[in-house]
DNA sequence: CACACTTACGATATTCGTAAGGATT
DNA sequence: AATCCTTACGAATATCGTAAGTGTG
């Protein structure tokens, strides 16, 4: 017979109290059931752990080196044991998540304050990487998730789509264009055009559906980062088109955005995992939210 | 419910696995109770920590971060267990033990090649301090155990003899004492005398005892050490008497011992500890090889 | 169709509590 | 004489193994 966590209990209750019937008191079992676990717990580790008249119960120096194994023991038990629980009910944990900078910088920070305001105990890291990457790093297991374009159908990635990224006119607020209800890419084209540089997956896709509309694409001016887009914008400097999702961004830089058609050029975005590695309770949570916050637009 | 080690069992030889059915026989139990087994653990976690299709049976994220956790648990759990045991059957474990100058010296090494021979993982930890903080040292639990002469009747200490240690006389080989069979005291004192310094129990008894009998004890020479003492006579300095424990220290150094009688002084040797801490299975052991080796003789 | 996990159920083993016993102060 | 641990025994509980069930590849 080996030992067992209620003897352990036992012992440490009685190692306390000195005193059989109060520690069976504590532990809710009778004062005979006390005698034999403490019993059996000797009985298990080969020797005696107290030594007890009727009147005197005292720690053997056996007992006494075995009190803070069986305590450090116990310890460890009730800890991992919350630990777990606490990572199931969602008290604890931690996400990885990527994201393509177009989401990470607009529409990411609101879902990631809903989240915390849900699950305060989660710790959640977010890596704000291209397009690409995120799809390669959700592959490879270096995040549960990541936010991205709707990837070419694969074997082992799934996608949940949260919903359609439309590429809207930028232009600036002195322009005539601004004060347009919408425009179409012939009229926009017309203008000198600024946008992101070549490895960008935005700048790709813009170039490979305006040439199938038959507008090919002449950029005046260009950059990697999509801030200073927005300043040439608002300087009056030329015209460009973002997706949607940086549209407040747009704005806040001071330039203005206008609908965008003749073609409409959308895209679907959402979540990209693994389809056979399972998600994390944590994950699932905030996979959960994305789609809470994207249903009600 | 709660965990318990059998579930803890189970989950990690199923981790390991990936398969119910190996797990369970590899614990020499039945699939359907392997699969009860991971139920209830879950039940207890609160949530899954495997995926398993009939086909397929996968670690959840949750269970992967608690595969370390109860392996570090099982093992710890194994580990006090086999230390407790150990320590029960002498296998390790330590004991301190105090001994006064003279045993120390002399008897004491043979003990305990006799107690190392039988239980060579024990530690032994000797204090070699004169008799008096022989009985402070256990009175005050420092060592679990010490060899000194017979103390008065105490409440606290009890005593275990192991025999009586008869002062015995010491004079130069040259010395045409040495050819006689036995010498008085009358006959010894009728010598230079060497001994002892004053705080030594030894020196003490001596005084005390030859008072009794009226023969005022007369020194020429005193060291604080017996080995000095030895020398001395062996030098042909004068003569000395010495507990019979020390005969063959005193003959290394080159002097001859003799019985010494008219009056014989003795005194009672032997184990003092507490009365109510009881001694360790180390220091049981430790105890039984000393009466083994005084009842030899 | 075969394999592997789950569910069901009866048997076994363990644990527990009540009652009586024994020892110490 | 009172207190406190131990022993004894019947009952409740938990666990286990066999057999049947179910879903997947």
């Amino acid at each position: 017979m080996r030992m067992s966590i209620k003897q352990l209990r036992a012992f440490l209750a009685v190692a306390h109290t000195l005193n059989f019937a109060q520690a069976s008191e504590k532990l809710n079992m009778s004062q005979p059931a006390m005698s034999l676990a403490i019993n059996t717990l000797e009985e298990a580790l080969g020797g005696q752990l107290f030594t007890r008249t009727t009147r005197r119960v005292q720690l053997t120096p056996e007992g006494d080196t075995f009190f803070p194994m069986a305590r450090q023991l116990l310890a460890d038990w009730d800890n991992t044991e919350e630990a777990m629980r606490q990572r199931f009910t969602l008290q604890t944990g931690k996400v990885s998540v990527a994201a393509m900078p177009s989401f990470a910088a607009n529409a990411l920070p609101r879902v990631l304050k809903a989240f915390r305001e849900r699950y305060g105990g989660i710790n959640v890291t977010v890596h704000d990487v291209i397009n690409e990457q995120v799809i390669e790093m959700v592959a490879e297991g270096r995040v549960e998730m990541g936010v991205a374009f709707e990837p070419q159908a694969s074997a082992s990635l799934h996608f949940t789509p949260l919903g359609t990224d439309r590429f809207v006119a930028v232009v600036s607020r002195e322009s005539p264009l601004a004060q347009r209800g919408q425009l179409s890419w012939r009229e926009l084209l017309a203008h000198d055009f600024i946008t992101l540089q070549r490895p960008s997956a935005v700048r790709l896709l813009l170039e490979e559906r305006l040439n199938a509309h038959g507008h090919p694409l002449k950029v005046a001016f260009e950059s990697h980062q999509l801030v200073t887009v927005g300043h040439m914008v608002a300087c009056g400097l030329g015209v460009s088109a973002v997706p949607a999702l940086c549209e407040s961004q747009m704005t806040a830089l001071g330039a203005a955005c206008l609908p965008l058609g003749n073609p409409v050029i959308e895209r679907q975005i959402g979540v990209i995992r693994t389809r056979h590695g399972q998600l994390s309770a944590a994950a699932s949570a905030l996979l959960a939210t994305f789609r809470a916050q994207f249903s009600l637009r």
